[in-house]
DNA sequence: TATTATTGATACGTATTACGAACCATGTCA
DNA sequence: TGACATGGTTCGTAATACGTATCAATAATA
């Protein structure tokens, strides 16, 4: 876009374009399963937390009537659920069924089976390289 | 996820993890200007290029009404417009106007403000490693 | 050439996603 | 106890996305 882009921006075109591209295969899997791409990120969420409607809200940086609209749609379709919390009467706590969580493994072996012969392209040690530098660049992220 | 996830599983999970991190700041920067991520898309593929409607639509991957509602509003914006193709009476071409093109170069001056500390974690000598890689990768993508 | 088929785009109806505003129930604190 | 804050839901509205249907222009074929 600019006529000489710095090392720095150009690197930040790259990584907005990866991200773009890899938005674009995780909303195709999605899509086949009828699944928005916040509904697969509050399904990843909750593949290891409980969280409350509120605390899910704020991660995903949505209101929390978004999140109840998301929770009841995926509630009727069996994926999640809703338990009061037992130390505060007023919070509702969501996790995953059983049925949700065989959905969030078959979506993460879709993810894998569709990204393998991408990443297969980078040999192991590139690999080994471009995993340990984004991992450090998501550790940057939060003080 | 798994127990002992492989390097390459590692790496998918790294990839989609840093997706939507990146993509969560470009969404929040989206909203401060009113646009959707599809929208954004599109805007950004019209900087250079003056495709024609179906074209816009599947290089997105989204469907012909999707993308005519998506520039009537954009239009109604001020930020696209249309014009009847020369060659084919059939067809509609899409350019950004002078708004628009402002608009992008905004945008991409907002994310590369808001990245630019995040990748200043890494060394000038990493950022190029992570540039080259990330750049392979997106080439290995298209045959 | 006349007819049929295809292509490019739009219009309509519907579901989902997202938000602001308003509203209850429960907790907290002066 | 009363005032206020917190956690969730409901309601109304706009944008996004799709399937279906439709119309105009072009291409293909008899």
């Amino acid at each position: 876009m600019s006529q000489q882009p710095s090392p720095q921006e150009a690197l930040i075109d790259t990584l907005m374009t990866t991200s773009f591209v890899t938005m674009a295969i995780i909303n195709r899997i999605g899509a086949e399963h009828d699944l928005s791409l916040s509904l697969i990120r509050v399904l990843g969420i909750l593949w290891d937390r409980r969280p409350r409607m509120t605390e899910l809200a704020e991660y995903l940086g949505l209101e929390k009537q978004t999140m109840s609209g998301l929770i009841a749609r995926a509630e009727k379709r069996g994926l999640v659920a809703r338990a009061p919390n037992e130390e505060d009467g007023r919070a509702t706590d969501v996790f995953l069924t059983k049925a949700g969580a065989e959905l969030v493994k078959q979506l993460r072996a879709q993810g894998q089976e569709t990204m393998t012969p991408i990443i297969k392209q980078l040999s192991a040690s590139d690999q080994q390289q471009l995993h340990e530098l984004l991992q450090r660049l998501l550790n940057a992220r939060e003080p």
